[in-house]
DNA sequence: AGTTGACCTGGAGTGCACTCCAGCTTCTAC
DNA sequence: GTAGAAGCTGGAGTGCACTCCAGGTCAACT
């Protein structure tokens, strides 16, 4: 199964543009083309992109990922360093995680004293109406 | 009690140029100066820029923020506005967690199945070494 | 009085990750 | 056989959030 460029960019959530992009700076490899020279992606790139996509949801610079598709390419002997990568990275991620927690708090008080200022708001409204 | 823009920098965890630049863009407001011309920070600035950092963490793009910040500006009556702003943005991060955990996920897979290949490899050495 | 170091300004430069464009080819449907 | 959609290439442009720089001022110490 092959997929056209517009169909590879619906699946992965990413622009055609973005798809060449990644193509031109070897993120990813030049995938198949067809009779008339047209991009055809595999499945196997498909995975790739998806899981590509999972590092750059998680905010892996562009500079790693790079990194990471290269070694892929030097096999097995490479697992090590690309081990070492995904957990550094996931590290990342989880620090990442527990200072949106922390900054989701303030948000949370935030927002709590912005309803305490609009019942206030209200309360005096009410008064007012009352009052007429 | 104020502060020199070294220290405002410190405080904050942004560079000097950062603070004369949100300084620029209004993100923030010109703070005093001291005898000689020089930024003088107070608390409340500080504050500011601490509840701006949480922003920033959180991803709000700049331009939110300075909505946010000339919304300040006017009084309690943009108050509903403000708070709608945050909700808006919670509901940003609370997305932007659930998306990380998700990845989390694929990483941990990812790890795993390296911690796998080593296991087989170092087996394979291991058999070599009891064979050799 | 001179040196050092922090700070000042306006403006230019940077890095990242796309995104868009012009001009061309190729397939599909009528 | 022609119109229109989809894709191609190389290269330029964009938006964001800083970051750096030159050339100057000011205060404190020696």
């Amino acid at each position: 199964m092959t997929y056209a460029i517009a169909e590879a960019a619906h699946q992965s959530g990413l622009s055609i543009d973005t798809l060449r992009y990644y193509e031109r700076i070897e993120l990813i490899d030049p995938p198949a083309r067809d009779s008339g020279g047209r991009r055809a992606y595999s499945d196997d790139d498909l995975a790739w992109l998806n899981f590509l996509t999972k590092l750059r949801t998680t905010g892996m610079p562009i500079r790693l990922m790079r990194e990471y598709a290269k070694l892929r390419h030097q096999g097995l002997a490479t697992a090590t360093r690309r081990k070492q990568i995904l957990v550094e990275h996931r590290k990342d991620v989880l620090d990442r995680i527990a200072d949106l927690q922390t900054c989701l708090e303030v948000l949370n008080y935030k927002i709590t004293n912005y309803e305490q200022i609009e019942r206030d708001l209200a309360g005096v409204a009410g008064y007012e109406e009352a009052t007429a």
